[in-house]
DNA sequence: ACCTGAACACCGTTCAAGT
DNA sequence: ACCTGAACACCGTTCAAGT
């Protein structure tokens, strides 16, 4: 699952793609956040001496820049493209699912919000947020400053969400507790103590309708300002 | 102006505040972004070996904390306070206040975005919004739903101001322009060359309206959702 | 073209020692 | 209690050299 040191045949062909570094990268981040991701660490995780990852690419920055652009293109947008569900019910979709993978990737938050969110996958994001608004029956320039805020929101209540994960590691007392909990839950199997398991689904629904609420709010200012059509959720 | 070296009168007592601590590490955030600050470099600012830092602060991260927490607090939060205003023109005003501050100091941003916000001046604007929301006639909780909100747009909307402001490096033909257009403008005098400055302040304007137009929309959102009593902008 | 070893100029943090 | 010098285990990046 994780990519590990591979045998090394020495010579000029290129014997890994850029997708693979990305993996060793992915991995890392997942695993202890953006300040375990090093050079040196990718490297070690291919199987190549450090500076050879120049010649996948040119700086950290510019691989880290990569990763974002890669963690966006993984979240799934079909639910924003399908059609035949009214819009109101695509946002909510997407704004879950897109929710589902960051928090999946907690350490790609903090990428992605540092990123500059022009890549190809970021525009395609867009560009079906520009659609969607422009189905809802919003002119361009509405739509588009719509699909900026819709933006904001969903990416600002991730980063605030994963910030109120972080660590600290100074004082066990507060948010260590929590972690310490998620740590634990992760371990314990859900059909052997279904109290537990209950319980953190019950947290995590708290959170996703807080989140769930905040949208409902832009997506109904958006609508009253835009004169877009109304349709259920 | 900025803290430098200062003459060492060595000896058991202690001759820095935190704050004179936290004045040299702002000042190299403001000056490189967070990438800038060390634990080194505050330290050769402040004229002290490195290792003495941790007499003040028990690790980087918990500087880093103090930091974020102090910049929240020299935000001006009287415009929130002004009970004689609309809550709605309130809530503008100090979205604009913060707005200012963040623009001012871009590292801090990321700063910001990636604390807990649980520091007493977080505490402080937090009560304040949530009084703000209690007078414009939302029960508590929802009233506290609000907060989270405006908070999440506001924090959002600066992230993505900031991270739009990025200097990549590698690719000067993009967004490197802008960084060399703002840094000339910085350098030149605005009644020297009205025409380039009025530009600007047509450019900031336009990211103003931006701003202004999304958050109104949350509000919108929250009025109608909380049925707040309604007032003029 | 791709990869390596070695080196450069950095990091955060710890430790024993001085006052 | 506060500060220092020295050290440890790291960084990102560059350079000359090998294949």
């Amino acid at each position: 699952m994780s990519p590990t040191a591979r045998q090394r045949r020495r010579g000029p062909r290129r014997v890994l793609s850029e997708d693979e570094v990305l993996d060793a990268a992915q991995s890392l981040l997942d695993q202890g956040g953006t300040e375990a991701v090093s050079v040196r660490g990718i490297a070690n995780a291919v199987g190549l001496a450090p500076n050879a990852i120049y010649t996948y690419f040119s700086s950290k920055a510019a691989l880290m820049e990569a990763l974002a652009e890669r963690l966006l293109g993984q979240v799934d947008h079909g639910v924003l493209a399908a059609r035949d569900q009214p819009w109101r019910h695509r946002a909510e979709a997407f704004a879950l699912e897109l929710r589902a993978h960051l928090t999946a990737h907690p350490g790609a938050v903090e990428l992605i919000m540092g990123s500059r969110l022009n890549g190809p996958h970021a525009l395609v994001l867009n560009e079906m947020l520009l659609d969607l608004f422009a189905e809802a029956g919003l002119d361009p320039d509405t739509a588009a400053r719509s699909a900026y805020v819709l933006a904001v929101y969903i990416l600002g209540a991730m980063a605030r969400e994963v910030a109120g994960l972080r660590d600290t590691s100074s004082e066990p007392s507060e948010q260590r507790r929590v972690a310490a909990r998620l740590q634990t839950l992760a371990e314990t199997p859900t059909d052997r103590y279904p109290r537990t398991a209950a319980a953190d689904t019950i947290a995590d629904r708290i959170s996703t309708e807080q989140y769930l609420w905040g949208l409902h709010r832009v997506l109904d200012g958006i609508t009253a300002a835009g004169g877009a059509a109304e349709s259920g959720t």
